[in-house]
DNA sequence: TGCCAGGTGTACT
DNA sequence: AGTACACATGGC
């Protein structure tokens, strides 16, 4: 089943999956136009021809219920154009950031799945992301359902991402094998995953129109292991909200570094945090600052502080 | 060697 | 309310 997706405008499927979004796409060979994952259980090779033309080999029909095509176009997020993440003033202000912003014209936010999500942050505490995609690797490959890609005369096994009552049936000694060895965050995530198993965690309510963002964080913030940055994590890739915006080490260096933010240089407690939020929120635009940040995180790191390793 | 990496929870003043 | 530290390990 292949299927053809024309971009109005353009994709980077290598920037987008870079900037470690998903941890789940591998790239095929030494080929930086194609990537395979099993996604919702499904297969899924992903084919660059330009960078407006996508080409999306699935051997079903749907993906997660509905239409491969409309799939690909939300989690692509395909809907939001790069030009209108920073408005008039902030390019008269930054006309150097947008310099080196404007190279990632094809980066994109993914909307991934909210449970991956929640477990992807949760194993990126202060650790970098070789070992947070590790993590990902070794629950996946113990705990996940092998597939079998075949693309280009070449096979790959994949795996899909455990469902959370796969997890949260895992012991904890076990567990820990995968989460670099830390048993706090094996519990965690443990108890993270009975949690949406059992439905008291229900990311559908929580990515319900009307949903207020401080109600989502809120909610999340009740499980140990997931503090103010994961929550946004959670709702900026997972659920879809490209209001909210996570502050890490990252995000903090080029909000000091690139806006002269000195609230961005003292220890972030919870009140700082939220004060930094809000500060942000007069630089980019409210209603789309995470998205935005995601392209200034990305840029942040390739071009300033150049980082190779996603 | 020492510091930094997509932080959080707990135990102190 | 603010600060210090443990958690764990790899890369540079």
């Amino acid at each position: 089943m292949i299927n053809i997706i024309f971009c109005k405008n353009p994709v980077s499927l290598r920037d987008t999956f870079f900037s470690g979004q998903s941890f789940r796409w591998k790239k095929h060979s030494d080929n930086d136009s194609v990537f395979v994952s099993v996604m919702h259980d499904t297969p899924v090779v992903f084919m660059q021809r330009d960078s407006g033309i996508l080409r999306i080999d699935s051997p079903r029909e749907t993906i997660d219920g509905t239409g491969v095509t409309e799939w690909v176009k939300n989690y692509l997020s395909l809907d939001i154009d790069n030009s209108m993440l920073f408005d008039h003033d902030f390019r008269n202000r930054y006309p150097e950031i947008m310099q080196l912003v404007d190279d990632f014209e094809g980066l994109k936010l993914l909307r991934q799945d909210p449970f991956e999500t929640a477990v992807t942050f949760m194993c990126a505490q202060g650790i970098g992301m070789p070992l947070i995609r590790r993590q990902v690797a070794l629950l996946c490959e113990r705990f996940g359902r092998p597939f079998i890609v075949e693309t280009e005369g070449m096979r790959h096994v994949l795996y899909s991402f455990p469902s959370p009552d796969r997890l949260a049936g895992v012991p904890a000694e076990a567990l820990r094998l995968c989460t670099n060895n830390n048993c706090r965050r094996a519990v965690n995530i443990r108890r993270m995953a009975g949690a949406v198993a059992d439905g008291k965690l229900d990311f559908r309510r929580l990515a319900a129109s009307g949903m207020q963002i401080e109600l989502i964080r809120e909610e999340l913030c009740r499980f140990d292991g997931i503090g103010p940055k994961i929550a946004d994590c959670i709702a900026l890739f997972g659920l879809g909200r490209f209001d909210a915006f996570p502050i890490d080490t990252h995000v903090r260096q080029y909000l000091a570094g690139w806006f002269g933010l000195h609230r961005a240089e003292m220890t972030l407690t919870e009140k700082n945090y939220l004060r930094l939020q809000g500060e942000v929120r007069s630089i980019l635009k409210p209603e789309l600052a995470g998205y935005a940040g995601h392209l200034l995180f990305h840029c942040w790191r390739r071009k300033v502080k150049g980082l190779l390793t996603a």
